[in-house]
RNA sequence: GCAGAUGUGGCGGAACUGGUAGACGCACAGGACUUAAAAUCCUGCGGUGGUUAAACACCGUGCCGGUUCGAUUCCGGCCAUCUGCACCA
């Protein structure tokens, strides 16, 4: 193979010195917006994920510019983060001046790759020119009641003395130094994406995305439709309401259970059970992230000595407080049905709590408790014999009449939690004033920038509230003294609005001109790793739908199509990791067999959206299919088109009919990101080509080169350097990227002959080869007239006859 | 526990809306070229039986069953692996 690394290096330079992959705007072509999602520049290089992920998607960008698109293909970097401010705490290394070399070398790399990216449309998250357009948007998001803050837990690590995130929780315990994590409540920020559940859920349907993806988010939105229903006090000096999505089994109830946060407890509690349930709060609260997962552990509770009535049936109960029940969820209070939930159950027997059944199963089948399929209801007064579904909506209704229960929607969704308590991050642009109050930033003031000189090791507290010249500052609103919010922003606010601001990326007076997005968004295609499925996908397109109510946009959704690439497994089968010391750098293939063998092996080798186990076995046959390529061209060189006569004889109708179908499957598999296809449908037309060769003395030379040309614009996105290398080598002068993807010749692509296959009794006994275009009728007579058709006629008592014309031929003996 | 994905030759992986299972490649075997090797080219390659060789027959897409003329594909039930979410009332 003569093709190497120092052949990339040759044409990456051309490349750049003709500015060939400059992104104009106005250029003709029907504008598409491909989109890989941008990388965290935590390690120092990219790896073989990166190499996964942004080749192929490259190799479908250079597809559809060659097709005529106007692409768009932009990258960047999300830079703000954890891991560079951890590695900062390990090694003394500023987290900016890491992540500034980081994206460097990242970005050299990327180039290095092939990647066709205009770098003039980039972003880097953690430079003021773009979090300034973050904080603007938090600006918008809190003047609209769309930020807000309130007191939340948070995971705290009582030896390191630190909020941690929640990546940073493994099984409960602090990542780093394996302690329990407790919860611990601090005033939080947070982005009110509650308000778009329903939103979010509804426009799933719209969107071009894997089915398992659009599950995933309606299980994390988590809509449950059910009934609220009143519970009030015996002496009616309180009440509290429940949410339930089985109000059939109220009549079953026989006790409530509040949340032990809630603070309606305090109220409630008798005298006699004052010690108990306050020491049963503090236990709760004591309660580590460990135990807090654990669906194993028995269930606890504490009876307050209050009793409610159920509005249904005027049965007094009994309240108690248990650590099951979620103080955010619903409206941190249930009623509790033995009889037909495990969890009421389990407690019930525990406790010696009554057990009151009033479902039975539909056919009348004796069932055991607790029975929580739906059926019909008993001992429920006025409501027997009726069903559960009947029932919820008589119940329903009836305490609706008496102002004691309605219809409720519940989401799982939780508003999002933008703070943080770290350095390395955009600083939320709030003031708070003794005078004023909280106020915003206004945004001739921005970018608040993040100061370099700061202790950021922790300690327990928000880094920058150690940086008086940061902390000290003038009240927009009134001049006088005031303070600043200490706590930055969650890396997912900056990369929840990233695809807006590329196309505008230089802009400095917005954060994008409103006509370039609408013109340039949605994303038509998004490529990335299905671990974004609920975070990063929902926030973005949370912030795109906000953003649009506020007037900034005119689309409901950023990503109209989702890709999701699969992962390169370590040798072992094991993800990669460096503790588990199977990782592989791309870097040491690069060097020996150049960027494109790479890139191909990578989508020859595995299936795109699936990914695989790493083995470097079959990276050799890539090295022999460049070699017969590059042989294939001298060859060519030998021959003068002009010799050629012009006439194009039989068995070159089939050398061009493959050539056509060649173009037509490529380009397919390609836009469906089969690349492993395509690369083998390449494959099979170099075999046609070398066959047309070695089969003819006389070769009809014009043919030829005309389908060797066609063949190397064919590998053009797939291996780019190699292909413009084997381009100049047949004597072209522009480069191959400039040329258009290859249109099929129709009549070229007709004829030729094909088998149908004839079966008994759906068995193939033999084929039948007919000429292509064939109608049915005469293929059946063709069929009828196979000696062995005859041969089953005479032979077996024919039961049926099956003819699906045209591809198919079957008969039931 | 719930949800989702995956399961096809020795291996990576193909197979359109139910219609010739195993494309393409790796590995392997045999042959050509060579003093020899490498490289290259050609041929074979799911299993079992069968034959001098073929023809041919049977089995075969994780397992069991169903629908159908026909199932890797659709339905029901299992098993295994992986990935999310995890007390959500």
């Amino acid at each position: 193979m003569e093709y190497s690394k120092n052949i990339d290096k040759k044409w990456q330079q051309k490349w750049k010195d003709e500015k060939l992959y400059k992104y104009n705007p106005n250029a003709k072509g029907k504008k598409l917006y491909t989109l890989e999602m941008f990388s965290y520049p935590s390690g120092a290089k990219l790896h073989l994920g990166h190499w996964f992920n942004y080749g192929p998607s490259d190799t479908f960008a250079r597809l559809k510019r060659m097709q005529g698109y106007n692409v768009f293909h932009p990258m960047g970097f999300d830079a703000f983060g954890l891991p560079a401010e951890n590695y900062a705490i390990k090694t003394g290394i500023h987290p900016e001046d890491s992540t500034m070399k980081n994206i460097e070398t990242m970005k050299k790399q990327l180039e290095e790759m092939g990647g066709s990216y205009d770098w003039d449309y980039s972003v880097e998250t953690c430079m003021p020119n773009y979090y300034k357009w973050t904080q603007w948007i938090f600006t918008k998001l809190f003047e609209a009641g769309l930020a807000y803050k309130k007191e939340a837990p948070v995971n705290w690590c009582k030896n390191c003395q630190t909020v941690l995130a929640n990546e940073q929780v493994i099984n409960g315990a602090c990542e780093r130094c394996g302690t329990a994590v407790e919860r611990k409540k601090l005033a939080q920020w947070f982005f009110k994406i509650t308000d778009y559940a329903e939103e979010l859920l509804k426009d799933l349907e719209k969107l071009d995305w894997p089915e398992s993806t659009k599950k995933v988010q309606t299980n994390w939105i988590g809509k449950s439709e059910g009934s609220e229903v009143t519970f009030k006090g015996e002496n009616g000096d309180f009440e509290f309401n429940v949410f339930t999505t089985r109000v059939d089994t109220i009549g079953g109830v026989t006790y409530v259970v509040v949340a032990p946060e809630s603070e309606l407890v305090q109220r409630i509690t008798t005298k006699e059970q004052k010690e108990a349930v306050d020491n049963y709060i503090k236990e709760t609260a004591k309660l580590n992230e460990i135990d807090r997962l654990s669906t194993e552990r028995p269930k606890t509770g504490v009876f307050t000595g209050a009793y409610a009535i159920n509005p249904v049936n005027g049965d007094k109960i009994p309240v108690w407080i248990a650590d099951y029940v979620l103080e955010d969820y619903g409206t941190g209070a249930v009623m509790a049905v033995p009889a037909h939930d495990t969890r009421d159950y389990a407690f019930a027997k525990k406790y010696n709590l009554p057990i009151k059944r009033v479902i039975e199963a539909k056919d009348g089948e004796k069932t055991e408790l607790p029975y929580t399929e739906k059926g019909i209801l008993v001992n429920s007064g006025i409501y027997n014999n009726l069903t559960s579904e009947e029932a919820k909506k008589k119940i329903t209704d009836d305490l609706a009449a008496k102002s004691e229960g309605k219809r409720s929607i519940n989401y799982r969704l939780k508003d999002w939690l933008v703070s943080r308590q770290r350095y390395w991050g955009a600083p939320i642009p709030i003031i708070y004033c003794d005078k004023c109050g909280m106020v915003s930033v206004p945004e001739k003031d921005l970018p608040v920038l993040l100061p370099y000189d700061v202790e950021f090791r922790p300690d327990g507290e928000s880094p920058l509230k150690k940086c008086e010249e940061f902390m000290n500052c003038t009240c927009p609103k009134c001049g006088g003294k005031a303070r600043r919010e200490a706590d930055t922003l969650d890396t997912f606010v900056c990369s929840s609005w990233y695809e807006l601001r590329y196309p505008d990326a230089q802009n400095t007076e917005k954060a994008f001109d409103k006509e370039t997005v609408n013109k340039m968004l949605p994303v038509d295609v998004y490529i990335g790793g299905k671990e974004h499925a609920a975070m990063h996908l929902i926030y973005a397109r949370f912030m795109t739908k906000a953003l649009r109510d506020l007037g900034y946009l005119d689309f409901d959704e950023p990503f109209k199509r989702l890709v999701h690439q699969g992962m390169i497994l370590g040798p072992d089968g094991n993800k990669m990791s460096k503790s588990k010391g199977n990782t592989v750098s791309p870097e040491t293939y690069i060097e020996q067999y150049g960027s494109d063998v790479f890139r191909m092996y990578l989508m020859f080798g595995f299936d795109y959206r699936q990914g695989g186990p790493w083995d470097e076995k079959g990276i050799e046959s890539m090295v022999r299919y460049f070699s017969r390529i590059e042989r294939l061209i001298e060859t060519i060189g030998k021959y003068d088109e002009k010799e050629s006569n012009g006439i194009i004889k039989e068995n070159e109708k089939d050398l061009l009919r493959v050539k056509n179908q060649t173009i037509k499957a490529m380009g397919e598999d390609i836009d469906n990101f089969q690349f492993n296809t395509a690369i083998a449908r390449s494959m099979e037309l170099l075999n046609k080509i070398n066959d047309y060769i070695r089969e003819n003395n006389d070769i009809n030379t014009k043919v030829v080169i005309e389908t060797v040309k066609t063949y190397i614009k064919l590998l053009a996105p797939l291996a780019p350097h190699f292909a413009e290398e084997q381009w100049y080598r047949l004597g072209n002068t522009e480069s191959i990227h400039k040329q258009q993807w290859p249109e099929i010749n129709q009549k070229e692509m007709d004829g030729g002959t094909k088998n149908i296959p004839i079966q008994v009794n759906g068995k193939l006994k033999t084929c039948v080869t007919v000429s292509a275009d064939a109608t049915p009728e005469e293929i059946l007579t063709a069929i009828k007239e196979t000696p062995q058709v005859i041969e089953i006629f005479e032979k077996n008592d024919v039961k049926k006859e099956i003819y699906v014309p045209g591809r198919i031929y079957n008969l039931v003996v």
